[in-house]
RNA sequence: GCCAAUGUAGCUCAGUGGUAGAGCACUUCCUUGGUAAGGAAGAGGUCACGGGUUCAAAUCCCGUCAUCGGCUCCA
C-alpha cells in the first residue's frame, strides 16, 4: 500500500500502482469525469500513469491552467495524427500547448496545406477523437528513439533526441501516431469534443531564421462544443476592440501609403487626445523634478557612431541623409539618448547638479521590418515619452524607485491593472552580444532586482532579453486579442556615459562618471494610445475624451439655443459640439451613443425656457435636467476626480 | 526579411471571363419631432498598382505595393 497526500494535507491509502485517475474516481465520479492532469510530488504526471510509492498528489481540471495545458497538448498530438492521415509523409517539428490552444510545426514534405483544408482537418480530428484512443506513455532508450524516428525520416525529431539525455526520453502513442514527448497527456482522446483549426503560419525551425521554415498549424479544442462556440464569439467581440478599427471609426489616426507604411497621421481628435496625455505626464514629471528639453529630429551620423548604435543598427535603419556638403551625413534620430548626453555636456556638472533628469516627448524613426508593422503598436515613426536621468552610481536605486512610482501612478490613474512586469537580464551564455563590463552589468542588474523587491512588485526575470547596453524593467500589457506589448520601460545604462565621456565633479573634487537611466512610462504615445483604446473599447475616461458632450436639439427650431449652450460650455472648458442635423431625437441619440460620447445634452422647448440641459449619459440613459453652469461644474468635478 | 491570406464606393461587404452592385454614411428635398435607426430623390468606383493571356479581365497568370495572421527582429 502507498500513502497519497492531498493538497489539504489529508492522507489516504491506495494499492501501489494505482493511477491518479483511479484515485480521482475513488474520491468522486464527478471528479473522475472532469480531471485532466495531475502532479505527483510536484512532477507532471499522466492520469493513467501508475504511482508506485508514497507521494503528494494534485489533480487539475479544465479551470486549472495545468488541466487546459494537458488537454491542449494532447490536442496537438491529435492534430498531428490527423495531419499524418490526411497528408502522408509530413514531418513533425514540435507541437506544444499555448495560452489559447496549441500548434504543431510540420514540414509539409511536398503537400500544399491551405485554409481550405481546415474543415477536413477538423473532421479528421473529431473522427479520431471519437475512437477514444488510449494515449500510452513509454520510456525509450536514446538509441531506440533515434532508430525509431530515424527509420521514419523524422529528422527534426532526431535532432531533438540527439540533444536529450539517455534515460529521460519518453514517447506517447495514440492509434498509429507516436510522438517524442515529455507529457503529460490525457488518458485518451475521447475527451476532446470540439476542434477548430485557427490559422496557418510560417515558423522557422527552432526559431532560427537561417533554418528551414516549417508550417505552423494553430488550433484550439474544448471538452464541450458549446465552449468552442463561446470562445469564437469572444474572439469576435475582442476584434471589435481592436485599436486599428476604433482609431478609424473614432477618427483618431490614419495611415496613407503616400506618406509611407508605419507612419501614422494623427487626426485632430487623436492629436487632442495625445496632447492631453502629454499634459498629464508633464505635470507628474514636473512634480518629480524633471526638466523638459527639445532636440532635433536628425543628428550627425557621428553621434550614433559614438553611441554605438550605428554599428549595431546602422544597416537596418533609415539610411543617412546626405547634404550638399561632400561627405556630410545626418540620420533621422532613432533614439533621444545621444542628444540628451550632449545636453549633459553643455556645461561642467557637479555632484550638486545630480540627479539631472531631462525629459522630452521625442519623435524617433526606426526602420522596422515590413512584416513587423502593426497598427499603432509597431510603427516606423513614433514619439517616446522619454527621459534620461544622469545620476551618481549610489543614486541609482533611489532614482529607479522614483521612476517606478511614476509608472505605477500612471497605470493606476488610467486603471491599467493587468500589467505584467519583466526584468530583462543578460544572457550569461552569450556575453558577446552586450557591451559594458561584467562588473557594471552585475551592479545594474542587482539594482533593478532590489528595487522591485522593495516595491513589492512581482516581476518575471527573463535571461537574454536585456538591451545590448544594459538590463531593464519593462511593463507589459495585453491587447484585445491577447498579444503582449511592452509599454513602460526603465533601463540602466553604464555604457553611454562611457562612450560620451560624461563627467561630473564629486565632493572629493575628483572627476566621476555618472550613470544614466532611460525611462519611458508609456513607452511611446502611439503604442500607449493603442493599448488605451483596446482597454477602454474606445470609451475613454472623461478627462481624455476628445468630445465630452454633444448637444442634441429636439428640432431645428432649437439649434440657436443649442449653439448658445455650446458657447457657454466651451467657455467653461467643456469640450462640446452640436448635432444640428435634421433628424429626430431618437436618431441623434442612437448615432451619438455609438460614437461613445460620454454625455448627450438634449435641448428643446422646456430647456430653452429655463436655461437648462437634459443630461443623458452614454450607456446609462436619461439623468434629468440641469442648469448649464451646474453641468459644467459637474464635468469639472468628475475630470478632477478621475485624474 | 520569411511563410500564408487578402485588396471592389467614405465604411461593411456581394459580385469566378461578357453593361460594376447592396446596406450604412454623404448631398438635396419633404417632415419639426422629447431619449437607440422618419420618408423620397441624388451623387459617389481607373475593381490597389504595373505587365501578360483572351475577341473580351474586377474575375485567369506574373510582378510590385499595402493590409491582415504568424515567424524572425524590436536601440
Amino acid at each position: 500500500m502507498i500513502n497519497i497526500t492531498f493538497p489539504d494535507n489529508s492522507v489516504k491509502q491506495y494499492e501501489a500502482g494505482t493511477t491518479p485517475l483511479e484515485i480521482a474516481r475513488s474520491l468522486s465520479p464527478q471528479l473522475a469525469r472532469e480531471v485532466l492532469a495531475a502532479t505527483v510530488n510536484d512532477k507532471d504526471w499522466d492520469l493513467s500513469r501508475p504511482v508506485n510509492e508514497d507521494a503528494s498528489l494534485k489533480l487539475f481540471k479544465w479551470e486549472d491552467p495545468e488541466g487546459k495545458h494537458a488537454f491542449w497538448h494532447s490536442s496537438a498530438h491529435l492534430l498531428a495524427e490527423a495531419l499524418q492521415e490526411l497528408f502522408p509523409g509530413v514531418k513533425f517539428g514540435i507541437g506544444p500547448a499555448i495560452e489559447n490552444g496549441f500548434y504543431y510545426d510540420i514540414d509539409p514534405n511536398g503537400h500544399n496545406i491551405t485554409a481550405a483544408d481546415f474543415p477536413a482537418i477538423e473532421a479528421k480530428m473529431l473522427e479520431l477523437a471519437r475512437r477514444d484512443e488510449q494515449i500510452v506513455r513509454a520510456d525509450i532508450s536514446k538509441a531506440d528513439a533515434l532508430k525509431m524516428f530515424g527509420d521514419r525520416e523524422e529528422n527534426y525529431k532526431c535532432e531533438l533526441i540527439s540533444e536529450l539525455e539517455d534515460g529521460s526520453i519518453t514517447t506517447y502513442t495514440q492509434g498509429a501516431f507516436t510522438d517524442l514527448c515529455r507529457g503529460p497527456h490525457l488518458p485518451s482522446t475521447g475527451m476532446i469534443k470540439a476542434c477548430k483549426v485557427m490559422s496557418l503560419a510560417g515558423a522557422y525551425w527552432r526559431g532560427d531564421e537561417k533554418r528551414n521554415q516549417l508550417v505552423r498549424v494553430y488550433g484550439i479544442t474544448f471538452p464541450k462544443k458549446k465552449m468552442l462556440d463561446e470562445y469564437l464569439v469572444l474572439l469576435e467581440e475582442a476584434k471589435k476592440r481592436d485599436h486599428r478599427k476604433l482609431g478609424k471609426e473614432m477618427e483618431l489616426f490614419a495611415f496613407s501609403t503616400n506618406v509611407g507604411a508605419g507612419l501614422p497621421l494623427w487626426l485632430p481628435k487623436g492629436a487632442a487626445l495625445r496632447d492631453r496625455l502629454e499634459q498629464f505626464l508633464r505635470k507628474i514629471q514636473k512634480k518629480y523634478g524633471y526638466l523638459q528639453v527639445i532636440t532635433p529630429h536628425i543628428g550627425n551620423k557621428q553621434l550614433y557612431v559614438t553611441s554605438g548604435h550605428y554599428a549595431k543598427y546602422g544597416k537596418d535603419s533609415f539610411q543617412p541623409i546626405h547634404t550638399p556638403q561632400e561627405g556630410e551625413e545626418y540620420m533621422l534620430k532613432p533614439m533621444n539618448c545621444p542628444h540628451h548626453c550632449e545636453i549633459f555636456k553643455t556645461s561642467p556638472r557637479s555632484y550638486r547638479d545630480l540627479p539631472l533628469r531631462l525629459a522630452e516627448f521625442g519623435t524617433v524613426y526606426r526602420y522596422e521590418q515590413t512584416g513587423e508593422l502593426h497598427g499603432l503598436t509597431r510603427v516606423r515613426g513614433f514619439t517616446q515619452d522619454d527621459a534620461h536621468i544622469f545620476c551618481a552610481p549610489e543614486q541609482i536605486k533611489d532614482e529607479f524607485l522614483k521612476v517606478m512610482d511614476i509608472i505605477l501612478y500612471i497605470f493606476n490613474a488610467l486603471k491599467f491593472d493587468n500589467y505584467e512586469a519583466q526584468i530583462s537580464l543578460r544572457d550569461p551564455n552569450n556575453k558577446d552580444k552586450y557591451i559594458g563590463s561584467d562588473e557594471n552589468w552585475h551592479l545594474a542588474e542587482q539594482a533593478i532586482i532590489e528595487a522591485c523587491e522593495e516595491k513589492g512588485l512581482k516581476a518575471r526575470k527573463e535571461l537574454g532579453e536585456a538591451a545590448f547596453y544594459g538590463p531593464k524593467l519593462d511593463f507589459m500589457v495585453k491587447d484585445a486579442i491577447g498579444r503582449r506589448w511592452q509599454l513602460g520601460t526603465i533601463q540602466v545604462d553604464y555604457n553611454l556615459p562611457e562612450r560620451f565621456q560624461l563627467e561630473y565633479t564629486g565632493a572629493d573634487n575628483q572627476k566621476h562618471r555618472p550613470v544614466m537611466i532611460h525611462r519611458a512610462p508609456f513607452g511611446s504615445l502611439e503604442r500607449f494610445v493603442a493599448v488605451l483604446l483596446e482597454h477602454t473599447a474606445g470609451k475613454f475616461p472623461l478627462w481624455l475624451s476628445p468630445e465630452q458632450a454633444i448637444i442634441l436639439p429636439i428640432s431645428e427650431k432649437f439649434n440657436d439655443y443649442a449653439y448658445e449652450v455650446a458657447r457657454q460650455l466651451n467657455d467653461l472648458d467643456v469640450r462640446v459640439t452640436v448635432d444640428d442635423r435634421n433628424e429626430k431625437i431618437g436618431r441623434k441619440i442612437r448615432d451619438n451613443e455609438l460614437k461613445r460620447i460620454p454625455y448627450m445634452l438634449v435641448v428643446g422647448e422646456k430647456e430653452a425656457e429655463n436655461g437648462e440641459v437634459s443630461v443623458r449619459k452614454q450607456g446609462e440613459g436619461d439623468k434629468g435636467t440641469m442648469k448649464i453652469a451646474d453641468f459644467a461644474a459637474e464635468i469639472d468635478r468628475l475630470v478632477k476626480e478621475l485624474q
